[in-house]
DNA sequence: AGGACTGTTCCGCG
DNA sequence: GCGCGGAACAGTCC
């Protein structure tokens, strides 16, 4: 489920819980973390590298990945899809939510985080600091793919998903379908001095203690294209918003202002 | 019943 | 070797 925005504000909540706290118990709810280790000892802090969330705690790096459906809340309650929890000192328990089972949870020294990490060969973070129009030129300005896809291709640039990548051509006014090397320098200025007001916006609109999937109203109505087809195009008010298929994955665009 | 789904990796093709 | 498309992972929901 979640891109950037949405694991930046799990990476803010989880720090937030954690802060003055030790990790007391982790406890597997699932087969698939049965035999995984979490030692316990206390937090000290959390970062965030493109999607992937990483946690310190005592001498290990736990490195957390949503995938598709995986988010981390605070236990309040027993809920489904709860596949392991985090008890901490004071009460406070943390449950790690995957209706798919697609996430991934794994416990590295930081020395071993470091070399996955590297190993990854990941683009650059496009938040909080921008990348300039010329860093987008020289990364995407020699692809023949088509420009959306090729944002979400993450050893060009890390975070955006699906829908940011959608939201960003719409944003910038650029059809989706365009390939990367028929884009001018406007475009690439257009495009790039999107991307962090968009994923600020995201951000300020969905913090709170859970993030939301789009198909369950949360958080929905704040897209600009995305899931708004056959709906009119909040940018022009002319167009009327059409979906299509890239590379198997939905694209929402607004043919009157993106060309 | 069939298809879609806010991610990533791997495989095979040209 | 590269660029690209498709499959696979898994489980539900519409």
């Amino acid at each position: 489920m979640p891109e950037l925005p949405e694991v930046e504000i799990m990476r803010r909540n989880v720090d937030a819980w954690g802060a003055g706290r030790h990790l007391v118990r982790f406890v597997p709810k699932d087969p698939k973390w049965q035999d995984l280790v979490v030692p316990p000892g206390p937090i000290r802090g959390t970062f965030r590298r493109g999607k992937a969330l990483v946690w310190n705690i005592g001498d290990h790096s736990l490195l957390l990945h949503f995938r598709m459906t995986g988010k981390i809340v605070q236990w309040h309650e027993e809920r489904r899809y709860t596949r392991a929890c985090f008890e901490l000192s004071d009460g406070m328990t943390l449950a790690f939510v995957d209706q798919r089972r697609f996430a991934d949870l794994l416990v590295m020294s930081p020395v071993e985080l470091q070399r996955y990490l590297e190993g990854k060969k990941w683009g650059p973070e496009p938040w909080p600091d921008p990348l300039p129009p010329e860093w987008w030129v020289n990364r995407f300005g020699n692809l023949k793919m088509a420009v959306k896809p090729a944002l979400m291709r993450a050893d060009c640039v890390v975070g955006i998903g699906n829908i940011l990548a959608s939201e960003i051509c719409h944003a910038a006014g650029v059809h989706p379908e365009r390939r990367c090397s028929t884009l001018t320098s406007e475009d690439w200025l257009r495009l790039s001095g999107c991307v962090v007001p968009l994923i600020d916006r995201v951000i300020d609109t969905e913090s709170g203690p859970e993030i939301a999937y789009v198909n369950q109203g949360g958080g929905g109505s704040m897209f600009s294209v995305y899931g708004r087809s056959r709906k009119g195009c909040l940018r022009c008010g002319v167009g009327v918003v059409q979906q299509i298929r890239q590379s198997g994955r939905s694209t929402y665009l607004c043919p009157n202002c993106q060309k």
